[in-house]
DNA sequence: CGTTCGTCAAGAGCAGTGCTCTCGTCTCGA
DNA sequence: TCGAGACGAGAGCACTGCTCTTGACGAACG
C-alpha cells in the first residue's frame, strides 16, 4: 500500500501511462516525426497544454518512448535467448539474432528510434544508459559463456595493440574474454544490426525476398567469425 | 550553345542550384527534420512561396538532396577504391571501406538520409535507383574481380538452396560469382554499414575511442569472411 | 510596333505544430 | 478548516508546409 500513495498520484501515473500508450501507437503509425503532442491530447480529450503537466516537452515524451523501446527490445532478446539450452552456444546466438530481427520488424519505428538516425536536436539523457545495453548484454554473455566452455575456435588473428584500452571497455559486457574475441564480437554485432537495419529501412526492397532464410545464413556466417561452430545452413533448420 | 537555351532557363538552373546548396548547408547543421523551406527562402532573400516555383514540395527538395548524397558517397568510394592497384583485392576492399566511413563521418546528416531511418512520409522515387547503387557497385566489382583472379578462398559453406533466386538478383552487381560468395558479400557489407552506422549514430560513444583502428581491424575480419587474404592487422598498416 | 501569353516574386491566408502564460477549480495535507 | 499545490482549459506566440491570387516583367508572335 505504499504504492497507492494518494488518489492523485495514482491517477497521475495512470494518465502518464495512457499518454505514453497513445504516443506509442502514434509513433507506430506515423513515425517519430509524426508524433504530435496536440494529437495525443486530442485523442485523450484533453487540451494540448494539459499534456505539459506530465511531460515538460515533446523530447521528454520521446525519451520515455525510447527507454520503453530499449526495454522491449532487451526483453525480447532475453526471452528468445533464454529458450535455448545453456550449452548450445550457436543456438543461443541464432535465437538472439532472430529475436532482434523479429522485434525490429514488428516495431520498425521504435527500432528506428533506438538504432536509426538520432532525432535532430535530441540528446539521449543519462537515464537511458542502463536500458540501452540490455540486448548487447545478452549477446556478450553468450560469447562469455562460449569462451569459458572452450566452444570458441576462431582463426587466430591479432588486433593492433593500441586497441587494448578500448577492448577493456567493451569487455564490461563479456567478462574474461580475450581482446581478439572482443573485436570479433563487436564485428559480429555490427553484422547483426547492419543487416537488420538494411531490412527494416528498406534497403533490401526489390532485391532480396526470402529474407528470413538469408538472415539466418548471414548470422551463421557471423557466428563463424565468432569461431562458433559450423556454418552450413543445411545442417540445422 | 545548346546548354544556354534561354536566359530564363539559365537563371532558373542557377536558382535551383543555389536552393539545393543552401538546403544542403541547412541539412548539415540542423539535420533532415530541420530543413525548412521558409528558412531557405529567407536566406535567399525570397519569399517562401517563390521556392515552390522550383520545388513543388519539401519532399522534392529532399529527394534532390538524397540523390546528391548517393552520388557524393558513390564518388567518394569510387575514388578511394580507384587509388589502389587492381590486383590488390584486400587493399581495394579496405580502401572502399575507409572511403565509406570517411564520407559518412564528414557528412553525418547526409549519411543518415540515405542509410538511416527513412524520413516519415517520404517514399523514394524511382529516380534514385541508379544513383543509390554506385557504392555497392564498387564493392561488388571488388568481389567479382577477386573471384575471377582466384583470390578468394572462403571456408566452404552452403547457403540454403531456396535462396538461389535472391542470389541471382544480388549477382547483378557482382557477375560470375557463385551463390555462397554472394551471401558472404552481402554479409560483409552489412558489417561495413552496420559499423559505420553505429559510429555515425553515436552507439560507440563512451565506449570505443580509437575508432579508426578498430574499424580497420573489423573490416579485415569482414575481409576474411569474404575469404580475402590474411586477417592480422599487424601485417599491414 | 503592339499584343499576348507564360514565368515569376510577392503577399495573404489556412491548418497545423511546440510551447508559454494566466485563470479559475479542485484536492490533498497540515 | 484553510492554504498550498496540482490540475484542465483557453488564449496566444512564433513557427512550419502549402495554396491561391495579384501584379509585373519579358519573350515570342501577328
Amino acid at each position: 500500500m505504499t504504492a497507492s500513495r494518494t488518489a492523485r498520484e495514482r491517477v497521475r501515473a495512470e494518465l502518464i501511462r495512457e499518454i505514453t500508450d497513445i504516443a506509442r501507437r502514434q509513433l507506430a503509425t506515423e513515425g517519430a516525426g509524426g508524433l504530435s503532442l496536440r494529437a495525443v491530447a486530442r485523442e485523450m480529450g484533453m487540451v494540448s497544454s494539459a499534456i505539459y503537466r506530465y511531460f515538460p516537452s515533446r523530447d521528454d515524451l520521446l525519451t520515455a518512448l525510447i527507454i520503453d523501446g530499449y526495454n522491449a527490445l532487451g526483453e525480447a532478446v532475453e526471452q528468445g535467448e533464454a529458450a535455448v539450452a545453456r550449452d548450445d552456444h550457436l543456438g543461443r546466438w541464432l535465437a538472439a539474432c532472430h529475436a532482434v530481427r523479429g522485434w525490429a520488424l514488428a516495431h520498425p519505428h521504435e527500432y528506428a528510434l533506438i538504432y536509426g538516425s538520432p532525432v535532430p536536436g535530441y540528446q539521449a539523457p543519462r537515464a537511458t544508459v542502463e536500458a540501452r545495453v540490455r540486448d548487447v548484454t545478452v549477446l556478450g554473455r553468450i560469447v562469455s559463456d562460449a569462451w569459458r566452455d572452450g566452444a570458441l575456435r576462431p582463426p587466430s588473428s591479432e588486433p593492433p595493440p593500441e586497441l587494448s584500452a578500448d577492448a577493456a571497455a567493451v569487455r564490461e559486457v563479456m567478462p574474461e574474454v580475450p581482446d581478439e574475441m572482443v573485436w570479433r564480437s563487436v564485428t559480429s554485432w555490427s553484422t547483426l544490426y547492419g543487416w537488420v537495419s538494411f531490412e527494416v529501412f528498406g534497403q533490401f526492397n526489390n532485391t532480396i525476398d526470402n529474407r528470413e532464410a538469408a538472415f539466418d545464413h548471414a548470422m551463421r556466417l557471423a557466428a563463424s567469425t565468432l569461431g562458433l561452430a559450423a556454418v552450413s545452413s543445411a545442417s540445422t533448420a
